[in-house]
RNA sequence: GCGAGCGUAGCUCAGUCUGGUAGAGCAUCACCUUGCCAAGGUGAACGUCGAGGGUUCGAAUCCCUUCGCUCGCUCCA
């Protein structure tokens, strides 16, 4: 099989996935709408299937982990405490020449010489009254600073531009050039990456609501709520599936940066190390690759991130993307969000992933594990006034068989911990320091705020790997030399669409259809099935090929005159089984059946 | 949001430069045929040429606007 270009092989799976019904664009038929996907038969089916066993794996398979369905729309407020208002709704600047945006309020400040022009004009007489600015570090050459505007200049259509009316100042910490060009910047526009409405029939901005850019605060907003209610202590999880909007600048390749998207999130929620050091001694220390295997008491952050991410990669294993299809992106501590601990990216190498120097593909990211602290809870702790802090009988009578030093240790690293959280979500000083030592007093009572860790999933983002891990081609000669193309698309059956297909070999013999029709009745309270009695047989296992359809079933005259030859020879009521990924066909007792598939499809 | 390219049947595309009222292959549906991997026959359905406006006797074709897609920049908890 030839390797198709990237591109190509893009475009072909975005046209079978329109062809064969996974996925079509939003509202088609008036034009599209950028960044908005639906589904169609196949793809809701798929998508069905992907959710459901996340949610099974995820809650239902665990002792420790249980589920919430919270409204899209919640509490604006909710949303400065998870700092979104502030980082999505923000001020935007750009620069003219290079066309690259800043956030206006993280520019750097600037010391230089200012050039100012009125405008300029070119040979033919051109004029371009604009005036422009540009800011050059002190002692470099005005030359430098002509060369900007001339470039400006040129982008409104003067060519080889003479600046006019040139004067210069110096300029002390200013934030108004950007840093690279030196030009001066655009005015500050609104850059709201959240979508806003209004709560109740009057627009007034005493009502703004957001549509939620994330399901993660949801969960942290009813923690203590699923806490009373559930029997659970920490360590925990609260697990969530549903849509999370964001109003990207640039939604990209095909699904996979959309602006109405689906994520499967959990927040399990742990003891912060120094509780768990209380009453065990010390935190455990975990290989920093591979599984940890089961859960034990004393682990801290560290082993149960790891024990997420591998869990996380046994899921994805589990639905048919190996380990050599993911990839993975352990965050620098630059790029770690102020609060984060750590963060590792599951990534899945599309066909548009990009490579690197030497050739090798990175992926782009499916799923992001974080361990988060203590802030999101602290966060909503400061904002609603609510105390989120658990009580932690364990803890208790754990600290006071301890020594006066551990105490003291402890105490001075969990009270470190938290004055830094508070000093950087700017408390002031003498408050942070009150505030760090009642929660350090509370430690040694047994209350801590928990720590948590993210496994933050993208579904739609899985369904395009699952599809493009999927596609493949197989080409067959026949005998006149005629060779085709035909599109195989091999899911694992447990998130195929279409788990079986039921045929008569021919469909004007009544016996055979309705033996298939019956056979069709026996298997559907169980799966999803099929039946198709259009074309010739061939026909038939080609489209259930391109449908991902891991099994065929087809009633024969066999079925009925008994098997022709074999150890088997003469029983009747079989059927044949074929295979998608290769072909094969074997016959069964349609007995037998059920449980067989039941038993591939698990 | 900026720059570049693209948009014709369900899909892949021809026709656009040079204006004359839309085509191919595959797919789809029905019937016939068909004893296991896209066989064949007959028939049917399918496009206001992305949308809106303009120029023209006449626009898929030329011009303007707009929407969508792709790539680059930007953004990306």
């Amino acid at each position: 099989m030839a390797e198709p270009k990237t591109n190509e092989l893009m475009e072909k799976i975005v046209s079978l996935c329109k062809r064969r019904g996974f996925v079509f664009q939003s509202s088609e038929i008036y034009g599209g709408l950028n960044g908005f996907w639906d589904y169609g038969p196949l793809g809701a089916e798929l998508k069905r299937n992907v959710k459901e066993l996340w949610w099974n794996t995820m809650t239902r398979q665990r002792d420790d982990v249980v589920g919430l369905e919270a409204t899209i729309i919640m509490h604006p407020q909710i949303w400065r405490a998870s700092g979104h208002v502030e980082t999505f709704a923000d001020l935007m600047s750009e620069c003219p020449v290079t066309k690259k945006r800043v956030r206006s309020d993280q520019v750097e400040s600037q010391t230089g010489i200012a050039y100012f022009w009125t405008g300029a004009s070119d040979a033919e007489g051109k004029v371009c009254a604009e005036p422009f600015s540009v800011l050059i570090p002190i002692g470099k050459p005005p030359e430098s600073a002509r060369k900007v505007a001339a470039q400006f200049y040129e982008l409104r259509g003067i060519k080889s531009p003479v600046v006019q009316g040139e004067r210069s100042e110096k300029l002390e910490n200013t934030v108004l050039y950007h840093p690279e060009s030196g030009a001066r910047l655009s005015e500050p526009r609104p850059f709201n990456l959240m979508f806003k409405t209004y709560v109740g029939p009057v627009e007034s901005e005493d009502n703004v609501a957001y549509l939620r850019p994330e399901t993660a605060q949801a969960i942290f907003a009813q923690f203590k709520n699923v806490l009373e209610t559930s029997r659970q202590k920490v360590p925990f999880g609260i697990a969530q599936v549903g849509k999370a909007f964001r109003n990207e600048v640039t939604p990209r390749n095909f699904t996979f940066r959309s602006r109405e998207f689906e994520q499967m999130e959990l927040e399990f929620f742990i003891k912060p190390d120094e509780a768990v050091e209380a009453a065990h001694g010390s935190v455990a220390i975990v290989p920093s690759s591979g599984h940890p295997g089961q859960p034990q008491a004393n682990w801290g952050w560290q082993a149960w991130h790891q024990y997420w991410v591998e869990e996380r990669v046994k899921f994805y294993e589990g639905i048919g993307l190996s380990r050599e299809t993911l990839g993975f992106h352990i965050q620098t501590p630059e790029e770690l969000a102020h609060y984060a601990r750590a963060t590792t990216d599951i990534l899945f190498k599309f066909p548009f992933s990009k490579k690197d120097g030497q050739g090798n593909v990175a992926g782009d990211e499916l799923e992001g594990i974080a361990a988060r602290s203590d802030f999101d809870l602290s966060q909503h702790e400061r904002f609603s006034g609510k105390p989120m802090g658990v009580f932690d009988d364990e803890l208790r009578a754990a600290w006071a068989k301890l020594d006066d030093a551990k105490k003291q240790e402890l105490s001075q690293r969990y009270h470190a911990a938290r004055l830094k959280y508070l000093l950087k979500s700017g408390v002031e000083q003498a408050r942070a320091e009150k505030q760090a030592k009642e929660n350090a007093d509370g430690l040694a009572k047994g209350q801590y705020i928990p720590h948590v860790i993210e496994p933050s999933a993208g579904v739609d983002r899985l369904i395009l790997a699952l599809i493009s891990n999927a596609y493949s081609e197989v080409t067959e000669t026949d005998d006149k030399g005629k060779s085709e193309t035909r599109v195989v698309m091999k899911f694992h059956p447990r998130v195929a669409p279409i788990k079986v297909a039921i045929f008569p070999l021919l469909k004007n013999k009544p016996d055979l259809v309705n033996k298939a029709l019956a056979i069709r009745d026996l298997l559907r309270p169980n799966m999803n099935v099929f039946y198709d009695d259009g074309g010739s047989i061939g026909r038939r296992y080609a489209r259930q090929d391109e449908a991902g359809t891991p099994f065929c079933i087809t009633v024969d005259f066999e079925t009925f005159e008994g098997v022709k030859d074999g150890t088997a020879a003469g029983e009747k009521d079989t059927v044949t089984i074929r295979y998608r990924d290769d072909g094969r066909q074997e016959r069964l007792r349609i007995s037998e059946l059920l449980a067989l598939l039941m038993e591939k499809i698990r």
